[in-house]
DNA sequence: AGCATTCTGAACATGAGTGTTCAGGATCGA
DNA sequence: TCGATCCTGAACACTCATGTTCAGAATGCT
């Protein structure tokens, strides 16, 4: 997929991008008439992946912090893909549509919050980036083989919420 | 200075960026050769920056953790660029360079679990990670003009800490 | 087999950023 | 005032990604 090749390399060429997802360079541009289009395109699958993860979560009692976490770790290459593309900061619509994600996992926070998972007493805002922060950088170390998968939402709910049985066994330090 | 031009737009044209540092762009060329030079230059500045501010932290008694995370906030850009910059991803040099900063980090942290501001269950090179991130989070929002800035550091040490005193009163939710 | 659709490789034009050179101007200390 | 040093603007060649075009091959459907 195409999302693979520019998290690794955001200043891919199109050749690249092509070959990587087994089609032509003319083929590329016949779908996505400009690099801008292709990217935009990729943004927009980023975003709808994301947004599929929360609202997923959002399903179904019992401990949604800990249900959307876990789902948002797995899509972290796509949060680095949005995060770090300076082609996208001053985008208003892919901007717009941000800020809708944004709101999804606030409602599902509130939620959290409801639950007693989450401490009441930070802005909402701020947990809500807090938490796509700390998911990011789990899913980095995931990538690095730095963090095994499995113990990953663990400790992102570990630091946000400082449950202490969230900790994974494997990785915590000794008491 | 190049840097802020740099966090802003990655991308910068050398021409934009020497009409930005007030000088010709021939004469950027006699400082830094090529552009990856100067590129270079400006993450070694920039992690220089960070070193220097966690160092300038670690000095003196009382709450470390505080003081530390007081004095990143402020170095947000220098860590936006070095973060967002895919050409650093695959670099040794730079990247052994970083690794010694986080063991500074890491060093800090440290004392601040003897003196009990930190909890002591997390894995540290994770805390090491987490702070940078929610460092980065909260400069990206006072750049946004979403947070002020004196409240920074509150938020990272009460989202790292759980430590309700840390809070500003300013945005704290009710309890 | 016939037809339509899609993909392919190659070629080409274009534009933009980069790096280099150089002659002349500005600055500053002796 | 002289000389050294640094900066400047302009011009130039070069590289490379991009976008376009097109004739032909491959695929799939009827």
């Amino acid at each position: 997929m195409a999302t693979d090749v520019l998290v690794a390399e955001p200043g891919a060429t199109l050749a690249t991008i092509a070959s990587a997802a087994g089609v032509s360079r003319t083929t590329l541009h016949s779908h996505y008439p400009t690099r801008q289009a292709l990217l935009r395109a990729v943004a927009e699958r980023a975003m709808r992946v994301c947004a599929e993860a929360i609202s997923g979560a959002a399903e179904g009692g019992g401990d949604v912090l800990a249900r959307v976490v876990a789902a948002l770790v797995p899509v972290g290459a796509h949060l680095a893909f949005l995060w770090r593309n300076p082609s996208f900061d001053h985008d208003p619509e892919l901007g717009a549509r941000w800020l809708e994600i944004e709101g999804e996992l606030r409602d599902v926070l509130e939620v959290a919050r409801e639950e007693g998972s989450l401490s009441a007493d930070l802005p909402d805002w701020w947990s809500v980036h807090a938490l796509f922060a700390l998911v990011y950088v789990a899913s980095e170390n995931i990538f690095l083989g730095r963090l095994a998968p499995l113990d990953a939402p663990g400790l992102v709910l570990a630091t946000l919420t400082s449950r202490r049985d969230a900790i994974p066994a494997r990785i915590g330090r000794p008491r």
